[in-house]
DNA sequence: CTCGTAGCTTAACGCTGTTAAGTGTTACGC
DNA sequence: GCGTAACACTTAACAGCGTTAAGCTACGAG
């Protein structure tokens, strides 16, 4: 574990701001512990003096990956009067997020599982703040009446990974050719929310 | 490219199979062509005489995946009435169909697409006689009024996106903790279906 | 001046995908 | 029967990987 000196700080900040860039320019298969530091000027092995070891890394920059999330997800829902309306905000900045940050999104939602297995389950909370934020939105809305009543975190959770769906098939390039992608992404949100609203 | 006499064919086979049998006891990450041959007893270098490299191997085991999820998804369908039950019984299918092959799942639809970039995106072939059979089902739903018109294929994308999500999510272990995982994909197949179907 | 230590490096291990070159066996034209 | 070509496979090697252990250097405190 790290001390929270200054200069420790430092280098610990500028191996996560180059390993996102790095992510980011040349895509994850290409990321390694030795580029990271090449680019850094630094030797392969000082990283392990501030991350235990590559998933650490990659797990902090999932955390801040959330972080970034929470906010465009929280701002994005500010200023509507219609809970509807503000939920669909809120899921179409989601997946614009996912769009128009692959390497990220793919970082925090898509790793094999095995390849994060030192890590427990539990770990991911700040992922939780994103549900709950969903989860406030359509408590909202079935306060509002517009809603289907039901557990909102079920429901935040169906929402979501259908949401999560059309952003990973999309980021893996799965949907097929024949479909035109921006109907589809407008489809997949309009099906998401409408599943959860009360038709007059 | 091999030849195709029956000694090829024997130990292409046999690198197949060896591969999933790997792929499902000890795991993508463990995976080698290394370890791959050593359970064949070969060198590994022998498995680059019927397999262009690791990626064409893997993507040999997809399209294998894709037929096997083809026939399990062609059965479910079959001996309905109802289209809208019909159409229950082939997501449910495919969902347990995720849970239950979790390797050949990943190894099919959940890759970084960076891995795979070698491969162009139309080479998914077998993936479309999937999305055609849920297309289809959709249409005869349509047909008899149940589900509400629109074009097959966007439809069907987007009911397999949210499918995908649901399942994607559960294998990666994304679901939160204090969310009941089968109450989950209950509601992620009932709200993937239902936002298609024409109330009464 | 000496000691401890903070911050970093070098060297090494065992693994990876992949290529180039080589080996032995088998089949065939003459 | 002999030379040759093709086939099926292996060995050796390269460059790179994550990670660990040990060592180096500079600096502040006593």
């Amino acid at each position: 574990m790290p001390k929270t000196t200054d200069a420790d700080l430092d280098l610990r900040r500028a191996i996560l701001d180059t390993t996102r860039t790095l992510l980011v320019r040349e895509g994850y298969s290409k990321l390694s512990m030795r580029r990271i530091a090449r680019a850094l000027g630094y030797s392969a092995t000082s990283i392990y003096l501030y991350f235990e070891n590559k998933d650490a890394l990659f797990h902090a920059l999932i955390d801040e990956g959330m972080e970034r999330l929470y906010r465009v997800l929280k701002a994005s829902q500010e200023g509507w009067t219609d809970p509807v309306e503000r939920l669909r905000a809120v899921c179409a900045r989601y997946v614009r997020f996912g769009l128009e940050n692959p390497e990220y999104y793919e970082l925090m939602f898509m790793p094999h599982p095995r390849h994060m297995e030192r890590y427990p389950a539990d770990k991911y909370r700040r992922a939780r703040r994103n549900l709950d934020l969903v989860a406030g939105a359509l408590a909202d809305g079935a306060a509002a009446g517009a809603v289907v009543p039901g557990d909102a975190r079920v429901q935040a959770s169906t929402l979501w990974s259908a949401l999560h769906g059309a952003v990973a098939l999309v980021l893996a390039q799965r949907i097929d050719i024949r479909v035109d992608q921006e109907a589809f992404l407008e489809a997949a949100i309009a099906h998401a929310v409408g599943s959860f609203l009360v038709r007059s």
